[in-house]
DNA sequence: CCTAAGATG
DNA sequence: CATCGTAGG
């Protein structure tokens, strides 16, 4: 049984521009660059390469926005392009995160809803620049330890219902998923418990994966769930540079990897890696260690993952990996959703 | 007794230039700036004014030495310029110094000796660049607790002697002093115990005080002492901007102050106070909060403090104030040494 | 290599 | 408001 839902969203927006409707666009439609051939079929082209950018990581430019295209064309099964865009963003740091100009992001990327992991802050310590954004509403989960893990969710139309945590005693007190309720779907805003140096923490990981599991197919049989957020592994060998030598290091190995076979046994979807069976060097953390990020030496940890029912409603999934101010970059996710996914 | 004294001094200087004997000046004679007038009197005029400038402390420019006089023609009681320079620098944590470009006073100032406090670094993590300046000697005492405390010597003339510590278990594991033994005097470089917020430590200071004070009067029965250091106390209300408001601070209590009056009771003259008694505003501390080295609010903590019968051989005593680097400043001794001082 | 907190000053 | 060490990744 759930507990009682709480909402941390005391500030109304400050702008005149009003609330969004989910499923309404945040701007007028852009013109797509890209020539507007049909994507009848499930694969996509791949995602641009990266240029030879030297940008370091903790580069305050306001103009590393510039260069990116944020729109997208890509229509779902029905030809049909997106009307809902959910981006997620593992910030390493929020305040850091803020001082590199992470709020541009949103600016730029303009999404329906924000989900962030990793905010590593208490509640009392979030700058007000990040908690009272126009046009957003904001739901924190903050760890118990202070300057470790912790979620939020950005949202410009409110929630139905919001729930904090696995209403699990042992895995609660980190800050690390919050369930968005909306009319057409469950929103997931997870951070997945890293296993360790050393694997030292693998068993908690086992326990989390086990009640997550139980918590999105409880969900899943209400509504369907869109689950995102760091997961802390890579699935297969084409989603990290280095698998051959990672096989017993954190977020590669059997274990882990059998968790996510797992979730997506269970009826979902991991949507970049089905509309990109073959995209290789698509990551989506890089270490900060030797300079890993310039070498696309990476990692794909996180994820858009959607109950399979939701696939009609697919546009695209992408990885913001020109988007710099954390050693993970966003993604982003496009839906059309209709009164049909109800 | 003493114990055997340790010399760690792994390294022959790298340059030709040889080494300088003390009494010998590290640079041909420049031709002072200012007008000749002959100081016969004790009394000097008081250091320039700082600008107004709005360097910041982290400021790592190279320029910053280029408006700096570090000539100095004062005169001793006989009339004869300096030939021996010691100066003396809290450095709050060498590594943090290095990287703000500390190395360049070394080779702004050419000090015969210079003493360092508050290192906070282990002898093995102290990076070569430091350990290895071309036409110095270094000796190093380090505190058993990783990156706190600590002081170095840095001397063109190797020491006839070299004593780490007070000799007394409970004082000496926090790398607080280093005594060199010179053929004219010995140097003491110190890092005086900091009574502490709510003067948690004032006990372990007064014990310092009280050891502190034995040791040196029991060399100066054999030679003239130099003392230098940062002494953690402002003497007197003219040696720091807030007496008032810190007559229950760590530095300004009367029990630190009265400290100093022992001390200098024993036959010992704090140069700067001598040289420029009524000289206001003259500090070597300003704490990184609030602004205030801008503001010069400051405190007086550093000093050379000599056995009276080197006053003969003393021609000036100053305050680098305008070398950043760290929250304190330099301090330079100018000294004309003779035979007669042996 | 980065973030963060905590201790110390 | 700086310097550290350490934990965490």
């Amino acid at each position: 049984e759930e507990q009682e839902m709480e909402v941390d969203d005391t500030k109304p927006a400050k702008t005149k521009r009003g609330q969004k409707k989910i499923g309404e666009k945040t701007e007028p439609e852009e013109e797509p660059l890209d020539s507007v051939e049909p994507t009848s079929k499930r694969r996509r082209k791949a995602p641009e390469e990266k240029g030879g950018d030297t940008k370091k990581t903790t580069n305050k430019s306001s103009t590393q926005y510039d260069k990116i295209d944020f729109s997208n064309s890509s229509k779902n099964a029905q030809n049909r392009e997106w009307n809902i865009k959910i981006s997620c963003w593992n910030v390493d740091g929020i305040r850091a995160w803020l001082g590199k100009g992470g709020l541009e992001y949103i600016a730029h990327e303009k999404p329906n809803i924000l989900c962030l992991q990793e905010i590593k802050c208490s509640r009392d310590k979030l700058p007000e620049e990040v908690t009272n954004i126009p046009g957003y509403h904001a739901y924190w989960l903050c760890s118990e330890k202070e300057g470790y893990a912790g979620v939020g969710i950005y949202t410009t139309k409110l929630a139905m219902n919001v729930q904090y945590g696995l209403q699990n005693k042992e895995l609660d007190d980190e800050g690390r998923i919050i369930t968005a309720e909306y009319e057409q779907f469950y929103l997931i805003c997870t951070y997945v418990p890293n296993s360790g140096r050393k694997l030292v923490t693998l068993d908690k990981r086992m326990k989390w994966n086990e009640e997550f599991r139980k918590h999105v197919k409880t969900l899943d049989e209400k509504k369907p769930v869109i689950i995102c957020g760091d997961m802390n592994v890579s699935h297969n060998e084409i989603d990290l540079t280095n698998p051959k030598s990672n096989k017993r290091n954190a977020g590669f190995t059997d274990e882990e990897r059998a968790g996510m076979t797992e979730l997506l046994g269970d009826g979902f979807v991991d949507t970049f890696r089905l509309l990109y069976p073959d995209k290789s060097g698509a990551y989506t953390f890089w270490s900060y260690m030797f300079n890993s990020r310039a070498k696309n030496v990476g990692w794909r940890l996180d994820y858009f993952i959607i109950s399979e029912r939701l696939l009609p409603s697919l546009c695209d999934s992408v990885i913001r990996d020109q988007v710099y101010g954390s050693d993970h970059c966003p993604i982003s996710l496009f839906l059309h959703l209709t009164s049909a996914d109800k």
